[in-house]
DNA sequence: TATTGTTATACTCTATAACTATA
DNA sequence: TATAGTTATAGAGTATAACAATA
C-alpha cells in the first residue's frame, strides 16, 4: 500500500470509529425522543418549508425507495412529517415537516451542540478545517 | 445558538452525510465479500495478533453486549473469527481472526483505499488534516 | 454482589422482488 | 417502456430484561 493510500484508509478507519463512538453521546439527543440515528439524519435533512421527494431521501440515505416507506410510515404516524402529492407529476410524494417535526427537529440540533459533545472538543479552527473538508468530500451543491 | 455551536453542528451533519452518502461506495467493497458495514469495522479493528474481548468490542462499538453475541455469531460461523476463553478469567472471551479473517482483512483494506473512493479525492495535505482532526476526536491512546 | 457473555423478545433497518399507478 | 412508491419477505442490527457462570 502506497504512502497516499494509507492516509486515506486510516482516515476512513477513523471515520468508521468516530460513527460508532458517537452513538454512545447520541442516545443523550435522539433517543432522549426515541429517535434512531437514521431518523435523526433525516429530520435534519428536511428542512422547513423545503418538501422533499422521497426518491431524493433515498438518494441521499444511499438506500433503496422501499425502506424510505417503513421509514416515513414511522415518522408519519408519530406525527412528525406528512406526505403530500407532487402536483406536477402524481406519481411523485413529497414529504413536509410538520409543525410537531419541526419544533422537533429544532431541540434536536439544540441538543447536538451542547458542550458535552466531542465535536466541541475541538478548536474553532478545527472545527471549520473539518467543516470545509467533509464538504469536498460531501461534495455538496 | 451561538457561532461556535453552528460549525459543531454543520461538522456533524456533514458527518452523518458523508456517513450515508459512502454506503453507496461500500458496497463495492464490503459487500463484494458480503459484509455489513458494521462487519467490515470489526474486520478492522481486529487486528491479526491482537486478540480482542467481547466487552472491549461492544464498548467501542457503543452498543448492547448482546448485540455482539449475534455479531460475532455471524463472522464465527462464516470462519472470520474464533472464541477463545481468556486464561486469566474464565468470564471473558477474546476473539480472534482466522487465516481466512486475516485475508479477508489483507483484501477489505486495499478495496478501501482503491482510487474511486470519495476519499481520494481529497488532496494529501487535506487527508493529513482530516486524519489529526479526527484523531483528536476519536482520542485514540 | 458485580461482571461477562448468552438467550429471548420486540422493533428498526436493509435489500430483493413483485406489484400499482402514473408517465 | 420507464419511473415513483408500495407491499411482502427475509435477514441483520439494536435495546431491554432475565439468566448462567465466574469473579
Amino acid at each position: 500500500m502506497n504512502p497516499a493510500d494509507q492516509d486515506a484508509c486510516r482516515a476512513w478507519q477513523l471515520l468508521m470509529k468516530f460513527f460508532f463512538a458517537q452513538r454512545a453521546h447520541l442516545p443523550s439527543s435522539g433517543a432522549r425522543f426515541d429517535l434512531s440515528p437514521i431518523q435523526c439524519h433525516v429530520l435534519h435533512l428536511l428542512e422547513p418549508r423545503r418538501p422533499l421527494p422521497m426518491s431524493r431521501l433515498a438518494d441521499t440515505l444511499s438506500c433503496d425507495a422501499s425502506n424510505v416507506t417503513g421509514l416515513v410510515d414511522r415518522m408519519e404516524s408519530r406525527g412528525l412529517v406528512r406526505r403530500r402529492s407532487s402536483p406536477e407529476d402524481r406519481r411523485v410524494k413529497v414529504l413536509q415537516l410538520t409543525a410537531t417535526g419541526a419544533r422537533l427537529r429544532t431541540q434536536l440540533l439544540r441538543q447536538m451542540t451542547g458542550g458535552s459533545l466531542p465535536l466541541s472538543r475541538l478548536s474553532l479552527d478545527q472545527q471549520r478545517t473539518l467543516v470545509k473538508i467533509l464538504e469536498a468530500l460531501v461534495d455538496e451543491k
